[in-house]
DNA sequence: TGACTTTGGTTAAACGTTACACCATTTTTA
DNA sequence: TAAAAATGGTGTAACGTTTAACCAAAGTCA
């Protein structure tokens, strides 16, 4: 109701100036421990909170965080935003997060907006197709920047990634393994690197076996869209015996549209998901996948992060994480239609 | 890379003062067509964005608004938050979101770091086991502050909610009428009013046929812990034919216990979802679930947040939106087992 | 005793905006 | 043609912090 008290109010409660008061609070300069509990009384008796805006402005570090992803709504990236939150938590950092529904122009909006208000630092990963003038935007204003999951075409930020093709490459070795020759790579959309990178490494492992054709369906991170994207693949090409998929709702789909025609995954056709999310285990038919810790990987953002916003000038670095093949029950030898 | 241009360098490049390049960048005040334009000219060579926390700072006014919610990686608070989003964007705000992950001490972190940013306002669920002071937190430092989901015991604040008890005696009446007489109710956890005012819905429609005994499980709102508990109370109690679940994921894994012990949902034991996720249509057993649209919910927070930020004053409201009951599969008359 | 050092503070200048009050000119009105 | 009004600006004081520079008083040392 009454006007938020500020600093001064404190400091003349505590019948000291408001440097004073500001050093005691901040644990800073040399005062006695008199003084020091006065105004510390002072500060509690008023429910003083400090305005974090005049602080920033005036000291010129902002201990708030911004992220922009491209889809909150997702077990795994939930994980990461956890990860990377818990971390910059610890070090006195607040991670505030927008969903961009990978649309450039909302994230473009967005990012603007961390840069009015001088976040301290963000983590991002880039909607589909975006411009290289959203990477200008970052570098003129000198935010400390780190992009994760997909790889930007353009700028030089740092990057925290998963090993895309080495996990595809094992993936598809395992098919191949198993005896699987006719396989095909679900999901994803044309432009996105993260999914170039995951189809280069099953097509590595085909070619290292004289197989050079790989059929590529595009279709959105969704059991809808999976469940409709393999009828027609099914319709279309019905020599395909396995399918590596970009994400495990679109495997998840995958196999239950296989399943509403009469054959199971892991037998007439294998499935091969990306993730290991929690869905990916208690799905009707339990997934072989490709599992990463996106916890684990949101640390490592946060402290790519730091390390950044610590020393501005440092080279750009790239990290990856790597990915481990979970065996289920959606891939097995091919069995005869 | 070069220091962050303010609006006195603009104001230099253009040769104006500092006033009058402020007026020119917010279309206020009377400014000539010419040095409107030298003005606009010379903020675009600057690359220059005006900084939040001073403008905030001093106008009073905060267009970054906080919300706080106890799980983001779930569709349907995603679609809150989207729909929140969208219509705060509209109105010039941006909305930053925090994952509490149900942790009241976490939680109020949160609240304190909007309150020393000075958000312009706050939007939230409250952790379960909210204490009082929190509430009193934000009542202290005047945040317009609205609540959702889960109706806050304390504080007078907003709210927009579901009408829970009306949804649940809906779907009951609907089992009662397909013959059901021993329904429980399964998931949600003890001390979170949502579950409360659900299962008061339940009661009220079974009392109305003089059945008086409803058997109610704790679990948490997952998948896996549907088809445990689900599993125990088939266990404990055999003669149970329907169940009505706090959630559309705890429903999906009931009926996946139903069908792991060779029953089918719908037939020897139906149960009613709540939500209707997308996840719904498409489990394994299409589930009969209470629809309410998120996106609308999210919409009507933001309008009640805005017309709380515009008259302080006014009278604390609350918002009820309608759950509609959706028959698919998973409820239908009993057969015996 | 005089010259340092330490202790415990204070003053005042930023940080980048916005908004109120004011002031020349020029234009309109009676 | 003198008074009033409109036009197009500028000067300056906030907003609430942090921090560098400074200072008086008291303690230490040779």
């Amino acid at each position: 109701m009454t006007k938020k008290p500020t600093l001064a109010n404190v400091a003349n409660q505590a019948g000291v100036s408001i440097a004073t008061a500001s050093q005691v609070l901040r644990g800073t300069g040399r005062i006695s421990e008199t003084t020091r509990n006065s105004v510390k009384a002072a500060a509690k008796k008023l429910n003083y909170v400090p305005d974090a805006r005049a602080a920033s402005m005036r000291s010129g570090a902002n201990h708030e965080i911004g992220l922009s992803i491209h889809k909150i709504a997702n077990r795994f990236n939930a994980e990461i935003i956890s990860g990377a939150s818990d971390l910059l938590e610890d070090e006195g950092y607040l991670l505030s997060v927008l969903d961009a529904r990978d649309d450039v122009v909302r994230q473009r909006k967005q990012l603007e907006a961390f840069i009015r208000s001088s976040r301290g630092g963000l983590i991002w990963v880039p909607a589909a197709d975006t411009p290289e003038s959203t990477f200008d935007l970052l570098s003129t204003h000198g935010l400390p920047s780190v992009t994760f999951l997909r790889r930007p075409e353009f700028g030089e930020l740092d990057h925290v990634g998963i090993e895309n093709a080495a996990a595809t490459f094992t993936a598809t070795n395992h098919l191949l393994d198993l005896g699987h020759s006719k396989i095909a790579y679900l999901g994803g959309e044309a432009n996105v690197d993260v999914r170039s990178e995951r189809i280069d490494g099953c097509r590595k492992a085909l070619n290292a076996r004289g197989i050079d054709d790989i059929h590529i369906v595009d279709c959105q991170d969704s059991r809808s869209a999976g469940i409709e994207a393999m009828h027609d693949l099914m319709k279309q090409h019905p020599d395909v015996t396995a399918v590596v998929c970009n994400g495990d709702m679109v495997a998840i789909g995958a196999s239950l549209a296989i399943g509403q025609v009469g054959m199971r995954p892991g037998r007439e056709i294998s499935v091969v998901g990306f993730d290991d999310t929690p869905d990916a285990k208690y799905a009707t038919y339990p997934l072989t996948t490709l599992a990463v810790s996106p916890y684990e990987l949101g640390r490592k953002l946060a402290r790519v992060l730091l390390e950044r916003m610590r020393e501005p000038d440092m080279p750009t670095s790239t990290t990856l994480v790597p990915a481990k093949l979970v065996e289920r029950e959606t891939t097995g030898a091919p069995v005869s239609k």
